[in-house]
DNA sequence: TTTTCCATACGAAATAAATCGTATTATGAC
DNA sequence: GTCATAATACGATTTATTTCGTATGGAAAA
């Protein structure tokens, strides 16, 4: 296989991050259990999938054990920055404005939340000036 | 081909979108001119692509001519809003504020739009008290 | 130690997406 | 009317992604 360092996960690596993210590292069965409660393919198939990212770099793998113990290289941050880059390029006419009025627009964030967008936006337009 | 009538574009059919929405409507020519700008296949790939577009119903077309006029059938906006979903489902753990504060803190937006926002977000407030 | 239970490895099939080549046909220029 | 041009149709190939079956081996239970 042709290792490409800066392939982007596809729909089926993103859900298997999705849960490596969350439990910082974890083992093929692990992550198949998780998967099971959405989708319903084998433990072949997400196995297959973790050695696939594996060799594509998006994960590591303790191979102490013969149990092999999976670890996310990417940050979860940095793949919604690309995901997020990627999808206002080509969906918001490269206005992340757009995007966030979109987004405001279409799902309820809490008080709360909308708290901290009002103070980010505070900071960006003091450095704006 | 099996018609799915929520199947949404692939990454090549929302490049052509793109210009579809922009141009309200267009011919392949005109289409695939405005690709190649950016990427190169032949205008046959183009033609395939816009012709499975119109199967799945993404598009019609006026045949009236010999030269086809392709129209789409899903809104910018709508189409917007099913990729911010997913994308907030599978990348921001359904929190629409994560991706919003991850939007604006990564590309800045301008003074004005960032007043849009706020006007946004003042009503939003207001709504939920 | 033998059997059973999980693991991994890996090839190969199935599915989806993108690309292209060639045949055919309408239309306008000559 | 004939020819050149440019368009569509469509099958076939290529490439990417997902899925699974089977082989193999280690470790723990019997």
């Amino acid at each position: 296989m042709t290792i490409n360092k800066y392939s982007k996960p596809t729909e089926s690596e993103l859900v298997i991050l999705q849960v490596l993210w969350e439990k910082q590292s974890a083992t093929v069965r692990t992550v198949h259990e998780e998967l099971s409660r959405t989708k319903d393919s084998g433990y072949t198939t997400t196995l297959k999938l973790m050695q696939i990212m594996f060799e594509k770099g998006l994960v590591t793998r303790d191979e102490r054990n013969k149990t092999h113990i999976y670890t996310p290289t990417v940050t979860h941050e940095k793949t919604q920055k690309q995901f997020l880059n990627r999808m206002i390029d080509t969906l918001f006419a490269g206005s992340s404005a757009n995007l966030v009025l979109q987004a405001l627009g279409g799902h309820a964030a809490s008080g709360e939340e909308l708290e901290k967008i009002q103070l980010l936006i505070n900071d960006l337009k003091k450095n704006n000036k």
